[in-house]
Order: structure tokens, then sequence, then C-alpha cells
DNA sequence: GTATATGCAAACAATTTGCACGCCT
DNA sequence: AGGCGTGCAAATTGTTTGCATATAC
């Protein structure tokens, strides 16, 4: 399928590169309205499912929403169960994976997602 | 709160501790009426997330559902975007995490989730 | 010009919740 | 006896989709 160069995903785009929040469709979708007011939330459904299918986002399952990154470097993410909030970890020498072992068991690994859970810095320091 | 000990908790408990499937709230739910004809998909919900709160089972998010895991030790998931089952992972030796860097920046961590996507053994065995 | 993308609203699917009744403790 | 848990059905929430129109190429 020939893909169109829209405004629209033009704009979903570059919001999702210039912030680190991971943020949801919807907060996508108000924020676009800043850019097109009359765009609609299925435009920015539909856009964030090309996106992310041509790999230029990734798509985070947060409990029964989705959240989405503009960073498509390897990274981590730490979520805080106290204010929610997703952090993005570069420290990749807290992780190391071997994904031989799992090669020789039969697996074909073409990505790996790594999650912590906790009290980040914030809540941490605040005691909330 | 003071807990009460259900028959529909416990049916729940026992049916994600016998298998490794990682199955949705509705797979269990039609499993439970097995033995408890009349119990509704609500009772299911809430028995879950009771569970869960109580740290005897785990939540995964897949997608937009949630899967649930009656293995509460140290272990991994792999997913195949083939066939979409979620395997588990034992050989520890694949992964290697140190706490100790994320503590240091003042991050706490409580836990964390590994998941691996690729191809599982078996659909890349047969090539579909 | 033509086919892909859009806006809008309705449809969907997973999960949650209010309520009256039931059953552990 | 008292209150947490249940079944049921309706409500909610996040996401998807059908259709007529608009727009990128």
């Amino acid at each position: 399928m020939k893909r169109r160069n829209t405004q629209q995903r033009k704009v979903i785009l570059d919001i999702l590169r210039s912030t680190d929040i991971h943020p949801t469709a919807d907060w996508i979708y108000e924020r676009a309205r800043q850019y097109i007011p009359n765009i609609s939330l299925g435009t920015v459904y539909r856009n964030l499912k090309i996106l992310r299918d041509e790999g230029l986002i990734l798509e985070l399952s947060d409990g029964k929403q989705s959240r989405f990154d503009g960073r498509i470097d390897e990274h981590f993410h730490f979520k805080c169960s106290n204010c929610n909030s997703i952090y993005d970890v570069d420290t990749e020498e807290a992780v190391r994976i071997n994904e031989e072992i799992l090669q020789k068991e039969g697996y074909q690994v073409h990505s790996y997602d790594i999650t912590f859970t906790g009290i980040c810095p914030k809540c941490n320091g605040s005691q909330n």
C-alpha cells in the first residue's frame, strides 16, 4: 500500500518525539488539536497504529490503556506505582540480556521489553 | 478489610495454578463454570483483582486484554508474535539485572517484568 | 484523476460497578 | 447477626470501524 504523507501523521509523530512522558492516545489527541483543531480521535488512533507498524514509535500497554513512545533506540522503562509515571531508563549496565541462550532453545528473539516497577525518585523523596 | 474465604476465589486460584497458558479472564470464567455453574464474570474479575493485589498471581497486559499468571516466582515471558502464545522462560542465565544501579539513581525497585517477543520454537519449525 | 486518509458517529470488546440478596465467620 | 462477596445487568472506557467526503500525489 502506498502511503501518503499527511499533515495529521506528521503532527502526531512530532508530538511524540517532543515528549518523554509516554502519553496516551487521548493526550496526543488533545495536543494535536492545538495544531489541527478538527482532527479526530479516530485519526489519531489510526496513525498511531501505522507509525507503530512502521517501527517509528513503540506502543506500551499500561493496564488497559496504551501509551506511546517516540524513542525507539534501546532503553528500558520504570513505572512508578505511586504516581503512575513512566520514566526512561538509560543505564544499560543495569540489564544484561543473553539472547543466545534463548536461541539455542529454539526461540527467535525479535525484541524485548523490560519494565521496572517501584517508587520513583520524586515520590520516594516526598513520601506521598 | 477482613477477607472471606469463598469457594469462588479458591476455584479461580486453583485454575490459575494448574495451567501455564497465561489465560484471559474469560478463559478462566469458562473453566470456573465447570465447577460453579452460575459463577458470574464480574466475580471472576473481582477476584482476579483481589488475588493480584494480595500478590498471589500476576497480571500481564497483552494489548488491550489482561492475562493472568499463577506463577509468582522469578521468571520471564516470551510472546510469540505468530501464534500469540505466552511462554514461561526459566533460563535465568539469559537475563542479568543489576538493581543497585537504579537504586543509586533514586529508584526503589519492587519488581520487574521482562517479555521477549519473537517466534516460538513451534512456529519457527513449521514456518506458518 | 484516483485511491488513500480523514471526520464523524456508531459499534465493539474488555472491564467495572450498583444493587439486592446470599453466605462466610 | 453482620458485613463482605455474589449474580445479574447496566454502565463505562478505550479502541475500532463504516461511510461519505477531502486531499496528497
